[in-house]
DNA sequence: AATCGCGTCAACCGCCCGCTC
DNA sequence: AGAGCGGGCGGTTGACGCGAT
């Protein structure tokens, strides 16, 4: 038996919601923070569940959020992460600070799933030379060109009218947090994420695909699971990410030896990384509150999109 | 012009987890 | 220790819009 519903649905409204319930909602917001979310339908009036008001919140009135128009370097996150994490759009979410969990599940189930599906199809299965890691890498650039020209990006014309008005409503918001205490370490921190990330990337930008996965390979051998503590280094972790894509591509079309090998190491790697999850995205990705903060920091403005760096092959 | 079919996405539902008492 | 509660998450639904017929 699951736990009783999070209100009584007697007079609850149901639905899409308002602009006047928007605007009482942010208002009450600005007051009082998000957060104590029970607390939101009584003190507004509003006819809403409390978990509706957080959703709504989260998902389309949070100042910074980002809607539409997925750029294929957004789409090359989505599906890196979605193979290596499986369905956890919060976990991804967490790589693409101004986009919701709702708003990645829904372009994955509408756009890529089909996109990655149409793009396997359309590799050869019967290339005797798929686990060849030149093939890999031809099929990365295929996906990668596959995915920029594709013809099935967002069409402008969908934003609503009510859509602008929900982005009015941000831009208030985000008036309003501006004139808020700025955070007093926050964006040094990213920063010094950054650097460490593009240290590590630039040093894989130097290898081939074929070479960052027979490196990691060798690494791995001989670092055992077990002297690690099952930890992972944030190095071995982009050397995971590139290997996953490999894999995510050439998955089924691996035969030879070494792709076993390859696909292997990575299955455990996978399962290693798993138990360091928590700890990574811990890592790599701040919370979203500092993140909201450095969004709406004057001088990060505008460069949310270059916290999360993408490993080589995108 | 009317109808149908399909794609999109906002919102809901039910379960899970962690915190508090 | 365990019950209750709030919040978070992933899956699903259904309204809506648009193009095809």
């Amino acid at each position: 038996m699951g736990r009783p519903p999070c209100c009584d649905k007697v007079g609850i409204k149901k639905g899409p919601w308002t602009p006047e319930e928007d605007i009482i909602l942010v208002s009450f917001i600005q007051e009082h923070g998000p957060g104590n979310w029970r607390s939101v339908p009584t003190s507004t009036g509003l006819l809403r569940c409390s978990k509706s008001c957080r959703l709504r919140w989260t998902n389309y009135l949070r100042p910074g959020i980002k809607r539409g128009n997925f750029t294929p370097h957004e789409e090359g996150i989505i599906i890196h992460l979605q193979a290596l994490l499986g369905n956890k759009w919060a976990a991804i979410a967490s790589y693409l600070p101004r986009r919701t969990d709702n708003d990645i599940k829904n372009y994955w189930n509408t756009h890529l799933k089909k996109k990655l599906k149409k793009f396997r199809s359309a590799c050869d299965p019967l290339d005797q030379d798929s686990a060849s890691s030149q093939f890999m890498s031809k099929c990365l650039n295929d996906f990668d060109n596959f995915t920029t020209n594709s013809s099935s990006a967002i069409r402008p014309d969908q934003a609503s009218t009510y859509a602008s008005s929900t982005e009015n409503i941000s831009r208030l918001l985000e008036s309003w947090m501006r004139s808020s205490p700025k955070p007093n370490c926050s964006s040094f921190l990213l920063r010094e994420n950054r650097e460490q990330e593009n240290n590590s990337l630039e040093n894989d930008d130097q290898n081939t695909a074929d070479s960052v996965a027979s490196n990691y390979l060798r690494s791995y051998k001989e670092k055992p699971e077990q002297e690690s503590g099952g930890q992972i280094s944030h190095e071995e972790f982009e050397s995971i990410l590139s290997l996953e894509s490999l894999h995510n591509v050439a998955w089924d079309k691996s035969c030879s030896d070494s792709a076993a090998v390859t696909t292997k190491g990575f299955q455990n790697s996978a399962s290693t990384y798993e138990k360091a999850n928590t700890t990574m995205i811990a890592e790599s990705c701040p919370p979203l509150s500092v993140l909201e903060k450095w969004i709406l920091d004057e001088n990060g403005a505008g460069q949310v999109e270059d916290i999360v760096e993408l490993s080589p092959i995108f």
